[in-house]
DNA sequence: TCATAGATGTTATAACACTACATGTTTCGA
DNA sequence: TCGAAACATGTAGTGTTATAACATCTATGA
């Protein structure tokens, strides 16, 4: 899934070199998740499906707290733990990451290896990529010294096309 | 400078691909960072200068109330914003970086270039590496979707060579 | 059906980062 | 060398992000 759909630039001659997340809908990638988890024995319970929904329809990716003004239930804002957890197993499984840089959680549709995220230092935006070259080279880097590779979203930053216009 | 020099691993045949850092002693870099401050008509004040001096002393990078703890002044700790203010103009002038992986920040020692830094996700050692290949590879991926490349410190995670043999 | 493991509720607090404004210090030109 | 301006620091308070500790609920299977 494209998380900004409106921005997403492919430029001639380079859409060969990054594999696109396939442009599923949310209710697609949500039935695909509850047969991978039940496939897992794990449980994808409400607060979790709740929890992933935002996030898979946020444009960009949402603090724990954004998440909790979001997830309103019986009439009071869900709980910062709450939704932390849900994020803890969100993130165990693969299903969503942590960005750091931003102190925020987006939606994973990679499923499998290490993703790569472009994040737009300006607007928060940000572009999940599958770019082999970039794992690869990251997995050199880390074999060569000495350290073994942990599945990790890495994170690049730049500034965005959008942006850039702006100025 | 390495920061975690029992824990540096250079394997054979490896080394070349990457430039070490200069093993300068602290007392080296403080007086070259002086010249270089005095050059760029900026000051580096008694409090930038302590700062920097414990964060290259310092074996891991450390968090902002470290900093704090470790910045004794007239019998009290440092005031966190004197540190983040101290922070920010290290950052700035290229001096430190944040590591926001870690929420925690580390002296550099390249001065140019895009730095890199291997963090392990156990014990928060951290390494900084000046790999033309990553570089060049980030660069060639920002460009791809339209971004605009900035100079921002790139964490790779994994888990170093000593943690792994602890286990 | 009952024990158990896992999930959630509730309250409080830890950890990290910054705002706002006052005061001090350096620098440089008149 | 005086004074204005720019820069740096002091002080108090607050905003933001993340987790601890413990109680309670719920799904699941023997």
């Amino acid at each position: 899934m494209v998380h900004t759909p409106s921005l997403q630039h492919h430029l001639p001659g380079e859409t060969a070199r990054f594999q696109a997340s396939p442009a599923s809908g949310t209710g697609k990638i949500l039935a695909d998740t509850e047969a991978l988890c039940r496939a897992k024995g794990v449980r994808l319970t409400p607060i979790r499906r709740r929890v992933l929904e935002v996030l898979l329809g946020a444009a960009k990716p949402l603090g724990a707290y954004d998440l909790a003004d979001a997830l309103v239930s019986q009439g009071r804002r869900m709980a910062p733990i709450t939704v932390y957890r849900a994020l803890d197993f969100l993130i165990e499984h693969g299903l969503a990451h942590r960005l750091a840089s931003r102190n925020a959680y987006i939606a994973s549709t990679s499923g499998h290896g290490v993703p790569a995220f472009l994040i737009c230092e300006d607007c928060g935006e940000a572009t999940e990529i599958t770019c082999t070259d970039v794992a690869e080279t990251v997995r050199r880097v880390l074999t060569a010294q000495g350290y073994q590779p942990l599945a990790r979203a890495l994170e690049i930053t730049g500034q965005c096309p959008h942006c850039q216009d702006v100025h």
